[in-house]
RNA sequence: GCCCGGGUGGCGGAAUGGUAGACGCAGCUGACUUAAAAUCAGCUGCCCCCAGGGGCUUGUGGGUUCGAAUCCCACCCCGGGCACCA
């Protein structure tokens, strides 16, 4: 006896992959439709569908191929509901991995990256994702990275890129700074290390140019709401006011911000951050000299380690010096303290220890007196002065809430705080000793790292004219060769000596170039400009062609990025929007953050052992199975935990949709099967309710119940096969094979194909949803009494309000549990329910 | 501490004011088979039952409503982000 046929993906999947590849089904072209204008036509509208480039380190993994089976989803529903769809692919090549490889084997970055490339090509055609591949890049390459340093250089022109000597983190294992976004809780994000402070000059992109327009501008784009948080968190935006404490000794000012300039007059002491610049010299000649230079360095060398930690007792050492509160004129000792940060506001505060718990810690900690300025809920009456001596039990302080101000100047007294906190500035404003103010948490983004395997920063240094902008036309300055990619604390760079040194372009002395190279997130701040004009040698791109396709219609990529790419890419946006190359100011105007892929309820790591690999599956089962699965086990933006049995499921489905085409393409047209029209307008209707379902569910990324839905139909499909008729089962089938194509391109496209004459699924339109079928003549009516079910009765669609109660109360069990008591209230929902009220 | 998510059968999940548990997994029964696999048909939240039904059930406790997984209040637990940011 002869095997059944059966369904094989290996067979199948490569056979489209090769029609796909050969006729460059997805690739689009720049050309705009010009014909459609005269021909009165509407040209189709673009549609830029786009997945965060990979970063090509040894092969994809199971996440990869998540985001690309929701960003490939997307992309064909686009397609084929209308629009001209740009879906490219890229590489972002550069970073610390492969050189870290390099540095362990020798290899050198380029070739373990081609690899990596290569790998990553491979299984992305395996998986079928519809690539234009004729716009691929790496941001390795010169062709792209020249651009990468003209932008680098536009902005320096523009003085949003900037050198400064500046307190900055450090990795000492990586042997590179890092910017303020790659430390996280004081160690470095990429390899663990407890990162240093060193104090050197660097590269800076001024990102905080750009606070207000990047935190304004989350208002306007179709983003996840927790992911608006975060960056609006991240660029921790506070209202307040500078206000100026004088130093009459010294004869210096030094202002502070403060979001509180409601309890000014409770400010007791002053506080200087030990990077302060002016904190030894404050010092000097005083009896707290010694005292005050021990404690900066100590602090200094001690890093960022512990100082983050709210549950550390507060330190510091006095001044031996005073300022003067600008609202009372009282003389306020002054301290330098690590709880206070140079990098936020003016490095120095006023203390209010009687409404900041931070202020409070560190009074308590030395005796300092604590002023209530804020009467509190709690209703504690003030005494004369409002002075209480630290410690001396339950006062209710800090208190950080609203209410009434005490103990602060007759003209303001009794004012509510909020209200106190306007009059107070508007004062401070009139006198001149103060101003509103706003500040950001945001930093300027530190671009340099002593690194080999990154973009060279475009400049050179001349004893004559300083720093140089590399002149466009000598882009791209071209890596170098090295032999030794480790760091010693200077850049890799640093030793190709013939590199090294040139001669100035602007007086032709001799010259350095700069050895740093920059952040690989600078490379990853505008690829998706390039991809809509890859090849352009004459500038990085067209606008034509950014007017074509930008901004990004669907952004996809893990949450991870919320802060760092999200952030930057959209600062670059703007700089150079601001700089007239881009006429917009949002890259991204929807994005979808897909979740976490694990295994057994944790994250798939090589140490765990639980790493599922996507070549290994889709060997075995087929892109088709391997993709379907990861939408179906559950909603997209949630993480999911991989289960072999529930793969296995959908790998069912699609060997069950691809026999049953099968069957019916095989058996003879027009051949009623016996059961009659009653099956075939059922499975017609639950063919509609399919298409209405499963479009509904893509616009909602919803694709679990999408492909729910097409199981739905195939089960109705199985179970009519003998009643149905033959042409009624071909349209359900091709249905069902049109409406999850978007999922598994390959088993679609072959039971589309076969079903109808070599049709080719993706050159069809969307299927529409036909209302007649949607809507049904007789449906089942919900009897309820109090709220609960008890009977089910069929009703007609047009039936009246009254009807519908008439049939309700007439249904058997509905009878027997209103029988005796007193109807109170009847509730029609038509075309759903009835509920009888009864007492 | 603050700000976001989330908590539903044995499991993944569905339902965003109207029949809780779609779809899938696992499990059970049957058909086909010498047998197994594959496939096909069916059952499957818990408890009671006179087999008609009845009661309970969406983390916990209240509330709004004819009606709540869904809205409101309080609390518990899990995950994520931020955190000496003045």
């Amino acid at each position: 006896m002869a095997d059944e046929p059966r369904y094989n993906p290996l067979e199948i999947e490569p056979r489209w992959q090769a029609v796909w590849a050969e006729e460059r089904t997805w690739e689009v072209s720049n050309e705009l439709d010009t014909s459609s204008r005269s021909g009165g036509v509407e040209a189709a509208p673009t549609s830029y569908v786009l997945e965060m480039l990979p970063y090509p380190s040894g092969e994809p993994h199971i996440g990869h191929l998540k985001c690309y089976a929701v960003g490939d989803a997307i992309a064909h529903f686009h397609r084929r509901t209308g629009h001209r769809v740009l879906h490219p692919m890229g590489y972002d090549a550069f970073g610390l991995p492969a050189e870290n490889h390099a540095i362990k084997t020798g290899v050198h970055p380029r070739d373990s990256t081609a690899e990596s490339i290569a790998s990553f090509q491979r299984q992305f055609r395996s998986w079928g994702i519809s690539i234009d591949w004729s716009r691929e890049f790496g941001t390795h390459e010169p062709r792209y990275y020249r651009w990468t340093q003209w932008i680098f250089l536009e902005l320096y022109k523009a003085g949003l890129a900037y050198r400064r000597e500046a307190a900055v983190k450090w990795c000492p294992n990586d042997q590179t700074v890092l910017a303020n976004e790659q430390v996280v809780d004081g160690h470095c994000e990429r390899c663990g290390a407890l990162v240093e402070v060193r104090q050197l000059e660097q590269w800076f992109l001024r990102i905080t140019d750009y606070a207000e327009r990047l935190l304004g501008d989350l208002d306007g784009i179709e983003w996840p709401e927790h992911v608006k948080t975060m960056q609006r968190n991240w660029i921790g935006r506070s209202e307040g006011a500078e206000v100026v404490f004088r130093c009459e000794e010294l004869g210096v000012d030094y202002p502070v911000f403060t979001t509180r300039p409601d309890t000014l007059f409770g400010a007791t002491f002053f506080v200087m951050a030990p990077e302060h610049p002016d904190v030894i010299r404050l010092a000097e000649g005083t009896e707290h000299e010694q005292a005050v230079r021990a404690y900066v360095n100590q602090t200094l060398t001690d890093g960022g380690e512990e100082r983050g930690s709210l549950e550390k007792p507060k330190t510091g050492v006095p001044l031996g010096r005073a300022v003067t509160n600008p609202v009372n004129g009282e003389q306020i000792p002054m301290f330098v303290a690590d709880y206070v940060l140079m990098e936020y506001g003016t490095g120095a505060i006023m203390a209010v220890p009687g409404h900041d718990e931070r202020d409070h810690g560190f009074a308590t900690a030395f005796g300092l007196p604590i002023r209530r300025v804020i009467e509190g809920d709690d209703e504690l009456p003030a005494d004369g002065d409002g002075e209480e001596l630290p410690g001396d039990g339950d006062d209710g302080l800090p208190y950080t809430g609203d209410g009434p101000l005490v103990n602060s100047h007759p003209d303001f007294d009794g004012m509510q705080n909020r209200e106190a906190l306007r009059a107070i500035v508007e004062w401070l404003d009139r006198e001149g000793k103060g101003h509103a103010s706003i500040n950001y948490r945001l930093r300027d983004w530190l671009v340099s790292r002593q690194r080999y395997w990154g973009c060279p920063i475009p400049i050179v240094y001349c004893e004559q004219c300083g720093a140089v902008p590399v002149p466009e036309e000598q882009l791209p300055v071209v890596l170098p060769e090295v032999e030794d990619y480790a760091p010693r604390g200077r850049s890799p760079l640093a030793a190709a000596e013939d590199w090294v040194n040139t001669s100035c372009p602007s007086c032709d002395g001799p010259a350095r170039r700069e050895t740093d190279t920059m952040d690989t997130f600078v490379d990853s701040s505008w690829y998706y400009l390039r991809y809509c004009d890859a090849h352009n040698d004459e500038a990085a791109w067209d606008p034509a062609a950014l007017r074509q396709w930008m901004p990004v219609n669907q952004y996809i990529g893990g949450v991870e990025h919320a802060i760092l790419h999200l952030m930057y890419a959209r600062f670059f946006t703007k700089a150079l929007a601001d700089l007239g190359h881009l006429d917009f100011q949002e890259p991204f105007q929807a994005l979808f953050t897909q979740g976490m892929v694990t295994k057994d309820g944790s994250k798939m790591s090589k140490s765990k052992g639980n790493v599922v690999s996507p070549a290994s599956i889709v060997a075995r089962y087929g892109a088709d199975t391997a993709r379907s699965y990861i939408l179906f086990v559950g909603p997209p933006d949630q993480d999911a935990d991989w289960s072999d049995e529930g793969m296995e499921g959908v790998h069912r489905f699609l060997s069950r949709l691809w026999r049953m085409a099968n069957e019916v393409a095989e058996r003879g047209e027009g051949l009623p099967s016996g059961g009659g029209a009653q099956e075939d307008l059922l499975l017609t209707r639950k063919a509609h309710w399919a298409i209405d379902k499963v479009s509904g569910d893509l616009r909602r990324f919803a694709f679990n119940t999408a492909i729910a839905a097409v199981m739905e139909l195939l089960n109705d499909c199985s179970r009519m096969r003998e009643r149905a008729d033959v042409s009624t089962q071909r349209f359900a089938l091709s249905t069902a094979a049109s409406l999850l194509f978007p999922f598994a391109p390959h088993v679609c496209a072959e039971v589309y194909d076969r079903l109808n004459d070599g049709e080719r699924v993706w050159e069809q339109p969307w299927p529409q949803a036909d209302q007649t079928y949607l809507e049904q003549a007789v449906y089942e009516l919900v009897c309820q009494v109090n709220g609960k079910l008890r009977d089910r009765v069929q009703a007609n669609a047009d039936a009246t309000a009254d009807e519908l109660k008439q049939l309700c109360l007439g249904a058997p069990n509905v009878r027997a549990h209103i029988d005796g008591k007193q109807i109170v209230k009847e509730i029609v929902v038509p075309g759903k329910l009835v509920n009888i009220v009864v007492r």
